[in-house]
DNA sequence: ACCCGCTATATCCATTTATACATAACGGAA
DNA sequence: TTCCGTTATGTATAAATGGATATAGCGGGT
């Protein structure tokens, strides 16, 4: 399972500074995904990415934020796991809200953009 | 020399398809960069990227979209040169006015997502 | 004739990025 | 204690990317 991130066409936004990525489609499932199951390990096994990557997501976030996204603790099955702060769970409420406006049947101009890669010939390649 | 494409910061838009970025704030520039000046190497130099790499990124958007987004023409001063197809007018100007439309000023959820970046900003309670 | 700047492509190499694997500490459960 | 599954980090190698350079054809200017 090699990438999976931005595989569905479509229009995407991205949050940046700092020549960062701070929060964008990848990150959010990432959330999302730490959100549902309680750690990153399990996360980031479900999203096909390593754990080394999926920690790398969430601490380029909690640097470019004004705290941290996540809570995790060390230890066993039951102690250890992580799960979204306060401030997490509102960034990713917020992206999925701005992502909403963008949805093309709401947005005259987003829909315009994608009719064109939509109509595309068949290209060899 | 590590030249950033996205330096400044906030909120960015992308049209992927099939795992390539068909059209972003770079592509946008380079498309407008060759409408001014007439010419891909004009505008590559402008924009701080080699030719090859421009003529890549013009190349992606032409296997995605529905036709060229640029003209081009061999020869001398004169003659050669490269400029905007109907299509590519319409493409970046699809994508500036999407792009009006999730300004800060105008967008409630956008400004929502750039007060958190960057904890030096202000976040007024 | 040559020169210049452009399109278009290929090839080589440095840099960057990603992946796989290894390590250490933690703590609940068997 | 001995597992198991976490967090957190390091390292070494593979893959992708980007830049510099070379080449070839084009065609107006000088």
């Amino acid at each position: 399972m090699t990438r999976t991130r931005h595989d569905r066409p479509g229009l995407q936004i991205r949050l940046v500074a700092d020549r960062d990525v701070v929060l964008g489609p990848g990150k959010a499932a990432l959330l999302e995904a730490i959100d549902a199951s309680g750690s990153i390990a399990a996360a980031s096994r479900t999203l096909g990415l390593s754990y080394k990557k999926a920690w790398q997501l969430i601490d380029t976030m909690n640097r470019h934020l004004p705290g941290p996204v996540v809570t995790t603790a060390s230890g066993g099955n039951q102690r250890g796991g992580a799960g979204l702060t306060p401030l997490g769970r509102e960034v990713v409420e917020r992206y999925r809200a701005l992502q909403r406006t963008l949805d093309a049947a709401h947005c005259e101009e987003a829909r315009s953009l994608l009719a064109l890669v939509d109509r595309r010939q068949a290209t060899p390649h």
